[in-house]
DNA sequence: ATCAATATTGAACATAATTCATTATTATTA
DNA sequence: TAATAATAATGAATTATGTTCAATATTGAT
């Protein structure tokens, strides 16, 4: 999906462009989005300045509307390389994990890791973007919420082997698990990031597994105990 | 506190102005207040003017200034009121409730009754205030978070009851309990209120509980079954 | 090397928050 | 009640910043 869309992207650009500019226009492309995390990240988007992102990107202000609508625009745009890299290390650290509550705890660990290590990203995504009406109705946003996919996938597989409980709509039990990580990573944020997110990661995935399991009785399946 | 420190304005203004002209400036103050929550609430933050503001509540812009410093203050002072009538239901709801369980499914269930209530409120404190990192260092924000107090209360309560887990760190808990709410109604309204939010709050409850129960054994305290 | 196509620039423009000198209103006093 | 003082309201002027666009610079094709 993403993939095609990059090639026709590339296909329009080798036409009308050479190489060399092509090169050049995706290189700038980008120093504009890395001025902006830092702005961004540092001052919020309210107070951002276009002044301020261009200037550390070495341009003149209106070179960013040549590249971006507008400031929002650009905003909206910062997510799809970080999320392009979550989900796809979330598919590393879950290859041959077995036991669907051992995923459950390798996602709840990779998914605090990830904001420990990103905490300027993490303040955009979580406190800005994530709430936004508008970026809500993006594509990015969609693509972003495929990047947790993951977690309705693990809560299916469960509920096929009979570990998960199937009494409690599966939008709730996604609601659960999305819902106390990132409310922990947004006050974590709050708090200007002072303590170890990653603290407390087995004691979140020990209630959760617990939620999750409900009244089901033990299955016997490919379950670790803590 | 909060009442001594409207004691304090009430004095100050009795001394310097007479009690009529103090009774015009509460009324005026509650008006822009009033027509802040309408605007904000319908167009967010940014996009909200201070002109637009000013022309719903009858007033010049000027006039703004005189009661709140900026449009960032008037933005933070919303909250207060309704988290006065949030706070003082929710004791409301609890009077009379015995079983922490019960406490807890009355506290989910109120939770997501004032929210399908007041969506307008809700966008701006879920969506805005709740995540913004200036508010979060305001006096409004300490006593926002005071309003969720019970929360902690009946954890604690059920702690010392022997009914609910004491393996895991209680704040953990409570972001379990907040997190699982804030995330519903924080899609719910991102999604425009479209669906009925109240529609599973016996499986969120459900699962709650299972998760704040955990390992342990029940206890047989005054707990009631779904 | 020349010309056409494209990219960059930054001053000018538009919008909106904020200020402040002026005007209107309200309270006090004789 | 009239005169005066104190306070509140006003809205035009100021300031700040996102956005546009005509002019300039750069790059690619012949």
């Amino acid at each position: 999906m993403q993939g095609s869309k990059r090639n026709c992207v590339n296909l329009f650009l080798r036409k009308t462009l050479g190489i060399q500019a092509m090169y050049k226009k995706v290189a700038r492309r980008e120093d504009i989005i890395q001025a902006a995390i830092e702005i961004f990240s540092k001052k919020g988007f309210q107070s951002a300045s276009i002044s301020e992102i261009a200037k550390r990107a070495g341009i003149a202000n209106g070179t960013i509307y040549q590249y971006f609508r507008n400031k929002e625009d650009l905003f909206f745009s910062i997510p799809v390389e970080k999320t392009n890299e979550f989900r796809s290390q979330v598919a590393l650290h879950l290859e041959g994990i077995t036991g669907v509550f051992n995923k459950i705890r390798k996602f709840v660990w990779y998914f605090l890791y990830f904001f420990k290590n990103n905490p300027e990203y993490g303040r955009l995504l979580m406190l800005e973007l994530r709430v936004n009406r508008s970026f809500a109705k993006t594509e990015t946003y969609d693509f972003l919420k495929q990047s947790v996919r993951s977690v309705w996938d693990i809560i299916e597989e469960g509920q096929k082997e009979g570990v998960i409980r199937t009494d409690v709509d599966i939008y709730i039990l996604r609601h659960l698990v999305l819902g106390i990580l990132e409310h922990m990573v947004s006050r974590w944020l709050l708090k200007d990031a002072q303590y170890d997110i990653l603290e407390h990661h087995q004691q979140v995935s020990r209630i959760l597994i617990d939620a999750l399991r409900g009244g089901v009785a033990d299955s016997g399946g490919p379950v670790a105990k803590d």
